[in-house]
Parts: structure tokens; C-alpha cells; sequence
DNA sequence: GGTGCGGGTGGTAGCGATAACACAGTTTTT
DNA sequence: AAAAACTGTGTTATCGCTACCACCCGCACC
């Protein structure tokens, strides 16, 4: 046991040769006799070797590895990010370490730190919020190549790749308009998160369009999960005049709403109608009943590969890129027409 | 631009000590007086250095990474298994390469010789199948110290961590028996897998218990996912004589076959009852009435790398253990009572 | 005033691989 | 036939860091 990792100079030992002649074999240069390269190959299944990527990446100055740095992976959104993003690392010969921030922006700090020193050689990050900009500043300061996916920050230069949001949110309202509903509430998270804030911006322009002065008390912020959109609904509910329809940030947060409504006795839609951002793609199997503006996630998480090899490998120099996918409508049931 | 990695040589000549004395710094060593120790600490701080681990993992023969190698992130146990064992690996101080083998044995082939070669300190896999044996047979004759997760392999000595599949499947069957249930389907995956094998078992083990024959027809073999879950159901509702309820063998089975019923024109439970491995925790939320043994999928995903973690400090030597999570029971409603 | 000791520091040699060059032998070119 | 080019291989010098040992210094001790 313990075999003491096998060398490549026990390989160059075994099969009579240099390790560079080995190093030849390995990297499968042209430029080795057949003979010898049987040898060698031959050496190297009989002792199991197995070349080292760290000392390989110490001299090539690359590890091929990428992070990816989320804020939650057992969201399902970012689930579906994880694993675009692995299977495209993979596929273009990277590892993948993945980090969890837990939404934490110390943590966030924390892992970034690691990663520099793991010498990836690009990082995709979901960041916490605006807040992360420092960390961000770091990570382009150390000259690591990132792409920014799902959230933009103002004032940091970088590839971004990011969903509709300001139109995926106006669609969802303008919906919600089209049925009849006026009153409508809006269930979001703190505005130094570009998502809540570009849906936000969407809400509004919805509603502008339409002729509605938008009443301020309509819009709860909360936390971004189901807790969020349980305290959100309660107090939406808890309005004199409550909405007839409600807009969350996103599927966690509907998940709250609804379990909110039902605690208060209301049906979604028939009391309440409910559209929110993300799928939930298992639940919607099950459930399907939720009007959603699904995004690419998969889609999202397998893009950033190419833009961030682009940049690895200089193939671009130019000016940072955004590309903005567009979201797609799921229209389901939780949003019958206002029949009061 | 990318400035060419600041190193410890130029920490060193910055602070004008020798990097033997950097590195003491570094390593938090004692021997360093206070002064010196401020003044590498500055430089560090005004070159923004941050020590290679690559380089020293090369030195020390470790890497402070851990493997996670599972059939599918995407898949809502996996997802909690994931964010379970990133959090603790990063707790104890390592980081953790993730794997998706898509359920693909020659994938999996791949990622566990690109874990060897990055020289990772232990992995944790959720095998494919038994037939990953060769695989794992491999990691074992390379030393680097394995766990088994969710999934056991006849012949392959490990620590392993999963669920009570036997004593789980046998409480499922034996609750629908208790309401009135003879005709029990069985949708499952491939034999080759310890889960699916052990719930058959139970399977198998409650209707004996109950002195009913089994009948081979109600049980189906397909994949493990919501398409073979979609054919099980198909199946079992062509028979002559067909089950008045349905065990599955996991969620996403369970998904399929919902959807088959329904498009059935059936109803669960009232038609046909359902139960099944695995909890959806978001779907479950939304459609509260699904009857499953869910498992401690955090749990499981964070207990590994202390059973990695004793192997790799060497504090236990000692024989293989097996910790056998007890599943959690969580009765809804997609099991009615018979009523025909 | 040697000897011993421990604190603080530096020198040197690798970890396992490859880049860059060197070089002998063979083949092609002029 | 000499020069040029190519083939197949080895030598050497790192990559960035740390293990290991050497060393110098000041102070206590006999």
C-alpha cells in the first residue's frame, strides 16, 4: 500500500530511456522511434504510472483548472448551472472546483482567495451582490481571467453572461396586465443584487406602459429564498387592499408565497395569481401550475467555458462581452384572469 | 496586465530576507522575529502575493483537494450529497473537484484517472454500477483513499456511507400493504446497482412477511430516471390485472410514472397509489401528497470526509466500515386507502 | 574564556515534470 | 562530396516552494 507514487523517471528506468523521452511519450511527440515508444508504454501500464498535473502545471505555468463559484448549488437554478458548466469544462480538457458561498460574502472572499492560490486559470462567478466587487478587483488584479454569470456588477469590467431580466420581468407583469390584474404585488430581494434590481426595472416599465402609478407598498423586499417569500406574501396579504396578483424574484421565492397564501387560506391562482422567474423543473413536472419565465440555465452555465478560453488562450482581447439570454415564457396555470 | 506571478523570490527580495524566511512567515512558524515577520508581511501585502499551491503541494506530496464523483449533480439527492460534502470538505481545509459521470462508466473511467493524476487526497464516488469495480479497484491499487457514497460494490473493500435501502423499501411496501394493498408494482432500475438491489429486497422481503406471492409481472425493470419511470408505469397499467398501487425506486421514477397515470387518464392516489424512494424537497413543497422515504442526503454528503479524512491522516487503519443512515418515513398523500 | 544552547536566518537540494538546447547519426540537398 | 536538414535521444535548468542542515550570534554556565 502506499506505492509511493510511481515517477516518471521509474518509468524512464524501467524502459531503459531518459524521462524525457518518457515526457515525449506522454505528450505523444512525433518524434520517438516506434520501438522505443512501445517500451516505454509498456513500462508505464506495468507500473500503473500516472503523470503528476502538479508538477507538469508548475512548469507550464497551467493546472487546467476552472472554478465555479455559486451562491447556492442546491438551488435548482444553479444546479442546472453546475452541471452545464462541468460538462463543457470537461469537454474542453478543464477541471472543475466547485464553490459554494453559501451567499456569504466572506466565504465569497474566503474561496476566491483559494482558488487564486490553486492558480486556476479562470473562474466563473454567480457573485453575492454588488458587495463583491473588492473580490472581483482581486481576481482581475491577479490577472486570473472571470466571467461573471446570472449577476453584473456596475463598475466591474468582465464577460458577463446573464438571463432577460428586466424584459423577462416586464413580460411576466405585462401577462398579468393582460388578465385583468392592476394590483400587483412584487415579492424581491435587497437591490444591490443586478438580478432583483434589472427585474425590478422591469416591473416598473411594465406597469409605466400600462398607465399605472405604481404603489410603493406593493413591493416587499426580502430574502431570497422560501423564508423570503413567506414573510413577503404575509405582508402583501396583510395589506388593506392586496394584490390580486403577485410577482416573485424567483421560483424559491414563489415556493414561500404559495405555502403562505395556502396558510392564509387562499388559492393560487383563483385568489391570488403567482408568476415568478426561474422554473423548478422537477416541481413543474408534478405541479404544473406555475407561469414562469425559465431560463437558460444549462445554457448559462456551458457558455462561460467559451468566453472565458477565449480570454485563457488570447483568442480574444477586445472589449468585455454581455450576453444576455433571452428567458422563455412557460405559461401555466397560476394566473387565472381577476374574475372580482 | 498579467503580471507575470509575484513569487516568493520576489517577496523575499522585496523585504530583504532569503524565502526560506517568506515561507516561515507564510507557514506561521515561530521562528521569525516580530520585525521581520512585519516587514514580509508588507511585502506580501503590496505585491498581493499569495503562495502557489501548487508548488507546494509538489514539496509536501499533498494538494488540499478532494474528488466528488456522482452520476448526475443535477438529480435533486445529488444536488443535496453535493452542497453536504463541498461544505465540510472546505471546512477541514480541502477543496473539492466535482464530477458528473452522467451515469457513463467510461466517463466515470476518465474523471477517476484525471482525480489520480491531479493527485487529489481521497474521492468519494457514487459508482455507476457494480461494473465500476474496475475503476475503484484502480483508485485502491493507486492508494488514494476512497469512500463510497449512496452506493455499495460486492468485492470492493471501503468505507462506504448509504441509506437503509432493505429496511427503507420494506417500510414503503409494508405501509401500502397496511392500507389495504395486494397488488404492489416495483419500477426499478438495473440489477447491477446496490440501491436498486437492496430495495428490491425489501421489496421482495415485505411482501413475504405478508404471506403474498410475488408476482414477477408487477415488477418492471427500466432506467432510473423520469423516462423509465414514464415506461414502468405505461407497463404495470397494460397488465390484465393491473396494481392498485406503485412503488418506485427512486424520485425521479416517480415522476414519470405520474406523469404516465395521468396521462392515463389516472389519478394518484385514487387510482393508483404511490410511493417512492427519495424525497423532492422543492417539489414536495408545491404538492404536498407525495409518500416517500426520504434520505439524509445532506447528512450523507458531509459524513465522507470524516471517514476519508481518518484514512488519509492515517488515524484509522483498521477494517472497512459501513454507516447505514436510517431513512426518514414521510407519509403524504399518494397513497390511498383501497377502496375498490 | 571556552563550551553549550537556542533563536533567527540563509544555503542547498530536491518535489515531478518539461523547455530549450545539444548532439550523434542519417538522409536530403546543392 | 560538402552542406543542410532532419531524427531520435539525452543534458541541463528551471517552475515555486519547503525539508534539512548549516551557520552566526548572544548569553548563560562552569
Amino acid at each position: 500500500m502506499i506505492p509511493s507514487t510511481v515517477t516518471i523517471k521509474d518509468v524512464a528506468e524501467r524502459s531503459g530511456v531518459s524521462s524525457m523521452t518518457v515526457s515525449r511519450v506522454i505528450n505523444g511527440s512525433e518524434r520517438v522511434r516506434p520501438a522505443t515508444r512501445l517500451r516505454v508504454e509498456r513500462a508505464i501500464e506495468e507500473l500503473g504510472y500516472v503523470p503528476s498535473r502538479l508538477a507538469r502545471g508548475l512548469i507550464r505555468q497551467k493546472t487546467g483548472t476552472l472554478a465555479l463559484i455559486v451562491p447556492d448549488v442546491a438551488n435548482p437554478f444553479f444546479t442546472l448551472v453546475v452541471r452545464g458548466a462541468e460538462d463543457v469544462a470537461r469537454r474542453a480538457g478543464y477541471r472543475m472546483l466547485l464553490c459554494d458561498t453559501r451567499a456569504d460574502l466572506d466565504l465569497e472572499r474566503e474561496v476566491i482567495e483559494e482558488m487564486i492560490a490553486h492558480r486556476v486559470e479562470g473562474m466563473a462567478i454567480a457573485p453575492v451582490s454588488d458587495r463583491s466587487r473588492a473580490h472581483l478587483r482581486r481576481v482581475a488584479a491577479f490577472g486570473v481571467p472571470f466571467v461573471l454569470i446570472d449577476r453584473t456588477i456596475p463598475g466591474v469590467q468582465a464577460d458577463a453572461i446573464v438571463g432577460d431580466n428586466v424584459g423577462g420581468a416586464r413580460e411576466l407583469v405585462e401577462h398579468l396586465l393582460r388578465l385583468g390584474h392592476r394590483r400587483i404585488g412584487f415579492v424581491v430581494e435587497s437591490d444591490d443584487v443586478s438580478t432583483a434590481r434589472d427585474r425590478r426595472a422591469g416591473y416598473f416599465e411594465a406597469l409605466r406602459r400600462a398607465g399605472i402609478d405604481p404603489d410603493e407598498r406593493l413591493v416587499v423586499r426580502t430574502s431570497a429564498d422560501a423564508d423570503g417569500g413567506r414573510a413577503g406574501m404575509q405582508a402583501l396579504l396583510a395589506l388593506d387592499e392586496r394584490p390580486t396578483a403577485v410577482f416573485t424574484v424567483n421560483n424559491l421565492v414563489a415556493l414561500g408565497a404559495i405555502e403562505a397564501a395556502r396558510s392564509a387560506a387562499l388559492d393560487v391562482p383563483d385568489d391570488v395569481a403567482l408568476v415568478c422567474f426561474d422554473d423548478i423543473e422537477y416541481a413543474s413536472r408534478l405541479y404544473p401550475f406555475l407561469t414562469v419565465m425559465a431560463q437558460p440555465a444549462e445554457t448559462l452555465g456551458s457558455l462561460w467555458t467559451e468566453l472565458l478560453l477565449q480570454r485563457v488562450e488570447g483568442r480574444t482581447a477586445g472589449d468585455h462581452r454581455l450576453v444576455v439570454l433571452p428567458a422563455q415564457f412557460k405559461v401555466r396555470k397560476s394566473c387565472g384572469a381577476v374574475t372580482a
